[in-house]
DNA sequence: CTCATTTCAGTGTTACTGACATAC
DNA sequence: CGTATGTCAGTATCACTGAAATGA
């Protein structure tokens, strides 16, 4: 009785299939899902890459963090709030720019950005799953190179704007 | 009297920076920044997506359409209608099932399916203009296996049910 | 005055959820 | 009855825009 009516098995159209940014339009949201299943409840995503930023980088303000990291600014903001009010991260007034703060993370926030580093780590396994080590490898490669490729990009619009990041 | 303050030029925290989730958030950004650039006004991507679907499958109702190609059958409506206001596609109420409607590409349909391709190809070759030839094949492929690989887990969810499209 | 930093409010897109009427 | 189709309304995340207050 479903002579007429194959089930929906097929593959997408092939003019899509080799469009590189169609796949990495699906690949993200595979990623993201998993990512948000490994992380919980806890919004993560952004907020492990300003953990990550802070471990790294140390004490900063936030606008040297965004601009490093590439999230934006204003965006930044909601964020830290968050972050501060959980006492992952500390902000206090520099003192010799009163414009700004210095972001620091606290001992808190380094236990919660191991624990989304392992979860991401396990959300990243699962989306690699069907790739060889070498493969994988391969495939962060790859990406790297777009990204850096395309950071400069990336820094112009937005509220990013600096004369630092923009050499004449 | 910038000896204090370095530029903002730095990499990504390395832990960042090797995470293929990351990774593939910030690709899919840039990708999809330069589709919409290049598409215009017309919103385009998943209309691309669904005038290409149709072109090669042929008439069909939404909720097959929607399967094959991953598209959420609720925001398929809006798409539709749309498309459908611009006269891209047809769509006719199916007499065998007088629930379903069978979608069909207009000739106009498919003169803005070459332009939408055209556009998501000039966007393709500025993402991946950092990599040769045989390295954006290698892209696709390792893509294409991720995708893949995670396509039925995509369809469990959603909206997109049907007894159809799981082996039991 | 110009510029940088931080903040807030609002937009647009994408994916997804839940509910519903209709028809099989 | 249970299930499939198409529809609508609403949510959440994300990137981004514009404007504003404060201070260098």
């Amino acid at each position: 009785m479903r002579a007429t009516e194959p089930p929906d098995e097929a593959s997408p159209p092939e003019k899509l299939w080799s469009l590189t940014t169609w796949l990495l339009g699906h690949a993200a949201v595979d990623s993201r899902r998993l990512v948000a299943q490994s992380f919980g409840n806890s919004t993560g995503r952004t907020d492990l890459a300003v953990l990550a930023g802070l471990a790294q980088y140390g004490p900063l303000s936030q606008a040297r963090l965004g601009r490093r990291l590439g999230i934006n600014l204003g965006d930044l903001v909601a964020i830290l709030k968050r972050l501060e009010a959980d006492e992952m991260v500390e902000r206090t007034l520099d003192r010799k720019d009163r414009r700004r703060y210095v972001i620091e993370i606290t001992e808190d926030g380094r236990g919660m950005l191991s624990e989304l580093e392992a979860a991401a780590a396990a959300a990243q396994d699962e989306l690699l799953e069907p790739l060889s080590q070498s493969e994988r490898q391969q495939l962060v490669t790859l990406l790297q190179r777009l990204v850096e490729h395309h950071r400069d990009y990336r820094r112009e619009g937005a509220h990013t704007k600096s004369k630092e990041a923009r050499g004449t």
